[in-house]
RNA sequence: GGGGGAAUUCCCGAGCGGCCAAAGGGGGCAGACUGUAAAUCUGUUGUCACUGACUUCGGUGGUUCGAAUCCACCUUCCCCCA
């Protein structure tokens, strides 16, 4: 069976990804696949950096407003809606081009990992949650260390989110988190992805940009839009929330900072952001590098 | 004009004679990452010839075996009285 061929364009935040997919995408004959965690609500377009109708230029987009903000998203969610997308789009002819910032959700889709049908379970993971609240990190880990030896090595005991969905596998399914990672390895990738990394040279350049385009993000009017999204119960909702440029307002909305500071938390947490990003991708092998 | 308080490493801030290159947090830098990932977590952060040495705690002197810590004066800032 041959590989489907997939352009795959991935770079830290305001690196100008959105911009060379588009371009990529007249050039060659292809739609774009969002990989991106957060612009698949609706709702949330200043904050996360949408591209404009004008920006698309007539390309299609996919993967862009899918859902609402009190919807949870996931890496599998992601898997199931990227991999028939792809599908669609390369079953017209089209070439599939995948953009975005989120490196899980991107490995996790061209590296071919078979996620299990195994679900996750709210209440369980919340009393995981509160076990390791009441009894310290180190008891919950513990307890993953009866359970998946493996597992308990390479996570740490304070990163209880791991810990929780580690332990979390093994109640849901009986089987460890160690033995389900090795079996979603096991089939072979659909994919024939050529990767494109956007870097910056300095890291001075992406902070920079960053900056500038928070400056932009506010003068377009997002404040509003954070607003109007918070009075629809954006600060409990279970992904949405989360996001850079949002969920900074919300002290400000509360009456405990000013405008000023919650400006300077977005570029901050977007830098962080960017780091993160940068050091994802740097181990990543990319089969193009394009400097910003 | 009089009285009181404060000056600490990039920033905030603890320390109040030896256990102090100096807690903690922030920031910076580096890293991890398979179903919340724009999340979560880890390491590191005076200098060097780096299991040791050297230079730091506003400035200058002093007390002491020993000072970021005590004393004197100076500089700057804050508060109270006038």
């Amino acid at each position: 069976m041959t590989k489907i061929p997939l352009l795959v364009v991935v770079g830290p935040t305001a690196s100008g990804k959105s911009a060379y997919a588009i371009k990529k995408a007249i050039e060659l004959g292809g739609e774009i696949i969002s990989g991106d965690s957060m612009q698949i609500y609706r709702g949330m377009d200043i904050g996360t950096a949408k591209p404009s109708t004008e920006e698309m230029q007539g390309v299609p987009h996919h993967l862009i407003d899918i859902a609402n903000i009190e919807e949870p998203f996931s890496a599998a969610r992601f898997l199931e809606l990227a991999s028939g997308a792809i599908a669609d789009i390369s079953s017209h002819g089209k070439l599939p081009i995948i953009a975005g910032g989120t490196g899980l959700y991107i490995d996790t889709l061209i590296s071919g990992t078979q996620l299990s049908a195994t679900a996750d379970d709210p209440i369980l993971r919340e009393s995981l949650f509160r076990y390791a609240e009441e009894n310290g990190a180190s008891a919950l880990h513990s307890r993953l260390a009866k359970v998946d030896p493996e597992a308990a090595k390479t996570i740490h005991p304070n990163n209880i989110k791991r810990v929780a969905r580690a332990i979390e596998i093994y109640e849901l399914t009986g089987e460890t988190k160690t033995e389900l990672d090795k079996k979603s390895k096991q089939g072979e990738s659909i994919y024939a992805p050529h990767t494109v990394y956007i870097q910056p040279k300095e890291r001075e350049t992406i902070y920079e940009r960053i900056d500038k385009r928070v400056e932009v993000m506010f003068s377009l009017g997002l404040e509003a839009e954070v607003k109007s999204l918070y009075e629809k119960g954006l600060k409990e909702t279970p992904t949405a929330s989360q996001a850079i440029g949002y969920k900074e307002f919300y002290p400000y909305f509360e009456g405990f900072c000013d405008i000023q500071a919650v400006k300077e938390a977005i570029c901050l947490n977007t830098r962080h952001y960017a780091k993160r990003q940068l050091t994802w991708f740097n181990r990543k092998p990319a089969d193009e590098i394009i400097y910003i």
